[in-house]
DNA sequence: TATATAGTTGACCGCCGGTCATTTAATATT
DNA sequence: AATATTAAATGACCGGCGGTCAACTATATA
């Protein structure tokens, strides 16, 4: 039940506090994982942390600050897996499927970053929001710098690739945030639509297309 | 205050009801224009409409059901908008142009197609899903014929065409969500991100890379 | 006018995110 | 060792949420 398992006590020096707060993020990541982001509430965060829920206030203004910080975490975790999967000559296809693959596989990020413009965002301080814009500029920066080799295109080209991929992340796994289904419970029809906006086609399809288009547009001086 | 004009009293017969549903639907697509999703609460619209609360459940399941109607109505007027305005040979650039430009003029198509999956439907019954999909696949198809003729494409790739453009959509409209931060008060470099996520060009340039795609592919065989 | 039917109501429920006076553990002072 | 000081932690409390349902009452019928 208690997570928190650096600190027993009082948390007093800034050391501790920070130990504290990385302990509440790793439970509030693990009860993410369970029940998703509408379930989710401070309460039983608190509860499975193991302390009051005042006290969550003392580490996070906001649930929503509590879900921004998750999201940085996990897009920084999520940039380096990535980053360590790209070669230095890879297909636009291989590419997208690695893309998709490791986004896939983290279990917080996409489901945040869906949320993060329309929800997340708008319960957060400025300050904060700038810190975490500039978290994302930087990252994207450095999938660019190395997609840049992995796909042979110059840096504004390996950047409008990087931001775009995003937008096309965003859009095709739309679909697998529907609710489960799994039993045969729907008509062929519906079923039959549903596989057809099946996610990891739509994306690699899609952003092979996109970044091909990109690269031609480069060699034609568009 | 109170929008109900068709029926001041009871509703017996089931064309009072259908009308006394309609202006509840009227009423809560101007409050949703006003507030949006996540601060639109039951209790304020039926003030809004001149109703007890529990009346509103008499008409509508849930919030959901609510609003998986507004979305259906809206994705319907959407649909017969933008299919008058296409011709019969348009390029790309105009085709997607259009798109963007009436997804964007209706108020509540776009912010309701955005949280249609991972928050709407997940409190709806399974056959008002299923009607709901339905109603989508009807939809698709009719702009997937018109758009056949406007982009010349058979009707399989107007049909991807149409599916992929959705996701787009989604994806390249995220950055509208954002909290409103009008002034001045983000420094340069996270306002020049925001500019460079700029939704408009965003959708249009890559709904014009993956069409031409789509066709490339057509003619190769792919 | 009396009765039956069914549309409407709003007090009520459990739960939410968030607050803050109070408690109390850990440290500093004597 | 005893005491004073500090601030981390607490949890009762707040207003508001989506949703429910016994009671009420407007209307149609007899």
């Amino acid at each position: 039940m208690n997570s928190v398992v650096a600190i027993n006590h009082r948390a007093r020096s800034s050391e501790q506090k920070a130990l504290r707060r990385h302990a509440v993020l790793e439970t509030a990541e693990m009860y993410f994982k369970e029940v998703g982001y509408e379930t989710f509430s401070m309460a039983q965060l608190a509860k499975k942390a193991g302390l009051a829920k005042g006290t969550l206030y003392l580490y996070f203004k906001t649930r929503e600050e509590l879900f921004l910080t998750l999201y940085e975490q996990s897009l920084i975790r999520w940039s380096q897996t990535f980053i360590e999967t790209l070669s230095n000559t890879m297909t636009s296809k291989a590419y997208a499927q690695s893309l998709y693959k490791t986004t896939q596989a983290d279990g917080v990020f996409l489901p945040l970053l869906i949320r993060l413009e329309h929800v997340i965002e708008h319960n957060v301080s400025i300050p904060r929001l700038v810190e975490s814009k500039r978290v994302f500029i930087h990252q994207v920066e450095a999938i660019a710098e190395v997609t840049s080799s992995a796909l042979r295109l110059n840096t504004e080209q390996a950047l409008e690739v990087v931001k775009t991929m995003g937008v096309l992340l965003i859009g095709a796994t739309q679909t697998d945030q529907s609710p489960a289904l799994d039993n045969e419970e729907l008509p062929t029809d519906v079923q039959h639509l549903i596989t057809s906006f099946s996610s990891e086609p739509l994306f690699t399809k899609n952003a092979a297309r996109i970044i091909e288009g990109i690269r031609a547009e480069g060699i034609s001086g568009v």
